[in-house]
DNA sequence: GCCTGTCTTTGACGAAGATCAAAAATTTTG
DNA sequence: CAAAATTTTTGATCTTCGTCAAAGACAGGC
């Protein structure tokens, strides 16, 4: 039996602040029916799994779903784990990094409010998702949402258009891995991530980073220093400009053209 | 309206050299019903998405149907162009690459039997596809696989499987390109080559590489002398034999310690 | 508010792999 | 089968980025 304090504890340790169980999921598409329910609020309308589901299938989603909250740097969860749920992202920024034995790190994707974890499916965890800020999830019984997607084809339909665009964007970032110069990635990267919030919050020349440079590094295959010194050369040379928490695009077209596929 | 001569040179032109409409899937669950049918003695069975279909999945899935050949060295399809079709590859080698604007190239993956083209389902080709070999394929319309998919939960569900595991590969691929020595690079490259024979013709040390070192070096981020160097090097360390169109891998264990995840 | 730990930046140096050049081997073509 | 084209290999040199070292900047905890 789990005592209280041992609870604390283990929410402490993997950083778990708040669970609202059988509590909402997100959508806008259902009027909020009591304390509790947050889809009505839910900040990734039209970006998220749900927004392909009708009124039926929701309910069902919303029985299997619970929100749950994590404080910055904490583990959600850890390569070769088992898998007992699946996500979508409400709020915060993920890190998902693969660790070789040696100690070398390979961070595979950032994930935003939208994104889904779990689309392999696997029942073990293919990656480390580590919270770089605070974050909210969604989260489902990958038996059940996987039961849920063999009745409702819509619902598979909508992973199955999420796994495809990952896939692509993989293949993408095989292309900044394999073929691209350090200022070229770092390009790349910025250009990334500010379409990337434009779905979110729309269009901005801000783009926060909520990680740390040596991250960065892990994400485009160089060290931190590296991804400093081109930061910092493009920072002397006016084409960002390096702001607390991220960057202020200057010269969008020229770092485009850095980075154009 | 298209001359004869004109569809002889426009199928010289792509490397098409034979095509037999409204035939063939791939799959053993059916008796052959006359000249024509194929499934009977294709080479993937159990390999492919036909596998999971039960009788009537797989009859319809044949109605949209019909396998094509493509020559060695044939474009089967093109970066950026439009997407007609979805195939299942029955046998041959592909090389899917994206091209930069200034030339560079990636090769994001070798496609062998089993492998499914087209698993994005989106309406232009996000990789140019070309035959390293002779190379057979099941071809659908992609609408009317699409369609299919949406009546066919388990159909759906099998491209959702293979999109999942291309991902999770894309991933790997992602810690091999930004995060492995050129030597590493290699022994990983020829380990996942055996792994993929293996699930085809059993597991065994030769291992074919229908692909040049210059696509090696493409898809590992390398350029042709390293992958030269790095495997005559390994020759003549006696890790691997150099034998026409492949390798025998002496030292298996060597090379899975060199690409150990 | 100061101390500690983490993150970022900067500099000097070195090494892995790229580039350039050319010969050797292999395949394709007429 | 010889010539041409392509692919592979080898050598010499160069460059980008990694490594090592250390100083600043910043954030969180007591």
């Amino acid at each position: 039996m789990e005592t209280l304090a041992e609870k604390v504890l283990f929410d402490t340790v993997f950083g778990r602040i708040e669970s609202t169980p059988r509590n909402l999921v997100c959508s806008s598409n259902k009027p909020s029916p009591g304390p509790g329910l947050e889809c009505a609020d839910c900040e990734i309308k039209g970006l998220s799994i749900c927004e392909s589901l009708d009124a039926d299938e929701f309910e069902l989603l919303e029985r299997i779903g619970r929100t749950v909250s994590f404080a910055a740097k904490a583990t959600l969860f850890e390569q070769g784990r088992e898998a007992p749920f699946v996500s979508n992202i409400t709020s915060g920024a993920l890190r998902l990094s693969k660790l070789l034995p040696d100690g070398r790190r390979q961070v595979v994707g950032f994930a935003l409010p939208g994104d889904f974890l779990g689309l392999a499916m696997e029942p073990t965890h293919m990656f480390t998702a580590d919270a770089l800020t605070p974050v909210k999830v969604c989260q489902f019984s990958r038996q059940g949402f996987s039961d849920l997607m063999d009745q409702k084809p819509k619902l598979m339909r909508a992973v199955l258009n999420m796994a495809a665009h990952e896939l692509s964007l993989a293949q993408d970032q095989m292309v900044v891995l394999g073929r691209r110069t350090a200022e070229e990635k770092i390009a790349s990267f910025l250009i990334g991530m500010r379409n990337r919030y434009a779905r979110i919050h729309g269009p901005s020349v801000h783009v926060p980073l909520p990680m740390t440079r040596l991250d960065i590094g892990d994400y485009l295959g160089l060290t931190v220093e590296t991804v400093s010194r081109m930061m910092t050369r493009m920072a002397r040379e006016k084409i960002i400009v390096i702001v607390p928490d991220g960057v202020r695009l200057l010269e969008v077209a020229r770092l485009e053209q850095l980075a154009e596929m």
